[in-house]
DNA sequence: TAGTATGCTTAACACTGTTAAGTGAGAGGA
DNA sequence: TCCTCTCACTTAACAGTGTTAAGCATACTA
């Protein structure tokens, strides 16, 4: 029953090509615009407009607007996890990879001020959804695994007085967080030189670290 | 022309008093619902009902809906920076203000959730609003004002490597803000003891900042 | 008492995300 | 070749949003 199909499968895997194809500019046209005008500031009719199909066309695609969102944010967010795997292996001096991970992360974020916000800052958290719990974790939560390895590894080679990979992991985060998320959401503040908060932020957070 | 009108100023002074007490109103109903059910999910409607006149009549009061929330914020903060003056001034060794005023933020922050997102996390960027810019001057600004002196009390005291004052406000506030925020808008993360992150954050970075 | 200012409301506009119902072209089988 | 049926897509609508122009009634002034 499996082959008598086989000789009218051209069609169908040529439509499935297209389906695909349409998936992909509706992501597209949906990541420029929020990117360029923010996730609140676009609708779903604007996104519409832009791949010239009706509005309820994305409804075939995406579950609503907040999946759309984070498709895009999947794409977006597996250059940094890239870069971050990159600044790893290349990896001498265990503090100087934490370092350069931490510096990617901020970069990272204002590079991409709005995926920023979409994943880390706004966060739409709809209540009692499970299958975005999980969608979590694969996305962001994948650089934060990055930076965990290499925290432990600075603990495993008796760098750091303080030895939970947990606790300094999340205080590492929650330092490049903070500098990032401020500098994105209060870009009119009188801020000091960017690349001088976050290397201060840095070091100072490392050598306090250290035994 | 000023005396010719003090007889009747009863009846003027009483509607002006009704004017601020409906005013109130509108604040506290604002308040109450904004806080248990955040900014983005109580329509001006809501508001409305809660105090029992018609949508239009908020807008007699307040320009539009983020004026409302900012009013509102404005109010709240008073609370944090009347308790980091209280800290600072009790104060003997600065170090001690420094780090028990970053607590007080954060400890202020995860009290409120909502006002503390309504103020540094979501912060409606209206384009082209100087009205905005002031008011902010005049709100968490406040409390970043007494950061700035926490960290010029322990640069003056010679406690510090780094002595650019601006520099090292901000990065304690980037500290405390990147755990806050972390802590609020990321509720069902795996997070170490809070108090244990916070502290961590703090110390670690007093003891880079120690010379 | 007539007229006006003031405080509030009604009704509407232009949007939003989302869905139920309908259309129409093309594939599959006879 | 013709018929049927699937399925990608659209139209129209719902229920909601922030906001405003216009109108009404009450209370104060002259």
């Amino acid at each position: 029953m499996l082959n008598r199909a086989i000789g009218h499968m051209g069609s169908k895997q040529r439509r499935e090509r297209e389906k695909e194809a349409l998936r992909q500019d509706i992501l597209d046209a949906a990541r420029e615009l929020f990117v360029e005008e923010g996730y609140d500031n676009v609708s779903m009719r604007r996104v519409a407009e832009k791949i010239e199909y009706s509005p309820t066309t994305i409804y075939l695609y995406f579950e609503d607007k907040a999946s759309l969102l984070y498709a895009i944010c999947e794409e977006t967010f597996a250059g940094l996890t890239k870069r971050m795997e990159a600044i790893s292996r290349d990896g001498d001096d265990p503090i100087e990879v934490l370092r350069r991970g931490c510096r990617a992360y901020v970069d990272f974020g204002l590079k991409y001020p709005n995926h920023y916000k979409l994943t880390f800052i706004n966060h739409p958290q709809h209540p009692r959804d499970e299958k975005r719990h999980l969608r979590e974790e694969s996305m962001g939560m994948k650089a934060y695994g990055n930076l965990r390895s290499g925290v432990e590894a600075c603990i495993k080679a008796k760098k750091f007085r303080e030895t939970n990979v947990e606790a300094v992991t999340q205080m590492m985060w929650a330092g490049g967080h903070g500098i990032t998320s401020l500098l994105i959401s209060m870009p009119d503040f009188p801020w000091v030189k960017k690349t001088d908060l976050i290397d201060l932020m840095i070091d100072t957070l490392i050598a306090g670290l250290r035994a």
